[in-house]
DNA sequence: TTCCAGGTGGCAT
DNA sequence: ATGCCACATGGA
């Protein structure tokens, strides 16, 4: 296909694992295999070309994408120069629930995301269900973020619009299920608002996206972000409202690359209780075990239970 | 109807 | 420091 790139050999990815573990909000199935999501101010749509004789292992296709921008901004984006095989050896070692937690989900890769990215969609998560924070994400970036260059081939309707006004209300909004059509460019091409937009929105400005009581934390926190800037670590993440610790761990692990995060959820808990046998309420011995058991991997670890977790308990 | 979802802030001990 | 509990919303 024309405009797209293709990668050396990847080991331990699988797009299902990386998209569906609960890392990111904004990566949508396609029928084929492929996924389509927006990140890095782009939308583009990746498929992995398996290697025979190989699980989750192969060629990164991505489209529209050339060299340059693979290796500036998509290697990074998937965290592909890092040997997860290793990973996944020093955790196994001697610990036969991980072993099965990685066997499930062995093509985890964690995505290196925006901070502000993730600082906005993890308030949102809080106390909320996956499918509805993807709905939220949608739709606030559908009403308040800036349009982005959609996918080639049926984009030549969309001539990117000089809006900057900033009301509300793409027309296309509406309806959940829609599943695409006859052209099927769905969720739209809307980046994540910039802090400055959200700071001057207000809580009924926010009321058409259902954020429920965290409206007023992301307004909060977006006014401290054009404040003091993006938090560049785990405490400063904590001054900001609406995130606590739960929500500071995933920010620091997805946003800021702090691998050693180990964000307690109530998936994590219930994990750590049925596999590991802790008390399923008591979340700071969680912290402690999580630490001297996992140390610097404590973020891998996380993604691979929490994903083995919510998957086979259903 | 009640319970639950990648919890947090506020307030009372 | 620790223990409740309200907080919005929509799906099961």
């Amino acid at each position: 296909m024309e405009n797209e790139y293709i990668s050396e050999i990847i080991d331990d990815i699988d797009l299902r694992d990386m998209f569906d573990c609960g890392q990111c909000f904004r990566w949508y199935a396609g029928e084929d295999g492929s996924y389509t999501g927006t990140a890095m101010h782009r939308k583009v749509r990746v498929r992995l070309l398996p290697e025979p004789g190989a699980e989750k292992r192969g060629r990164l296709a991505i489209w529209p994408c050339d060299e340059r921008e693979f290796n500036e901004i998509w290697r990074p984006y998937f965290d592909l120069d890092r040997d997860y095989s290793a990973i996944k050896a020093r955790l196994t070692e001697n610990d036969e629930i991980m072993a099965r937690a990685v066997e499930y989900g062995g093509g985890i890769r964690i995505l290196k995301q925006d901070p502000w990215e993730a600082i906005v969609d993890f308030i949102i998560s809080q106390n909320n269900n996956i499918p509805r924070i993807k709905g939220c994400v949608e739709n606030l970036c559908k009403y308040f973020g800036e349009p982005i260059e959609d996918l080639p081939s049926h984009a030549s309707a969309k001539p990117l619009a000089a809006d900057a006004s900033g009301e509300p209300a793409p027309a296309q909004a509406a309806k959940g299920a829609g599943e695409g059509g006859a052209a099927s460019s769905l969720p739209g091409a809307y980046d994540i608002p910039s802090p400055e937009k959200l700071a001057g929105l207000t809580v009924e400005d926010l009321a058409p996206i259902r954020l429920g009581y965290r409206a007023k934390y992301l307004i909060k926190t977006a006014r401290q972000v054009v404040e003091t800037g993006i938090p560049s670590d785990y405490d400063a993440l904590l001054a900001l409202e609406g995130v606590g610790p739960k929500v500071a761990n995933c920010i620091a692990l997805f946003g800021l690359a702090a691998y050693e995060s180990f964000p307690i959820d109530v998936w994590v808990r219930k994990v750590m209780h049925a596999l590991y046998g802790l008390d399923e309420d008591d979340k700071k011995a969680m912290a402690v075990f999580a630490r001297e058991r996992f140390g610097e991997l404590g973020g891998f670890a996380q993604q691979y239970l929490f994903y083995y977790m919510r998957d086979t308990s259903k």
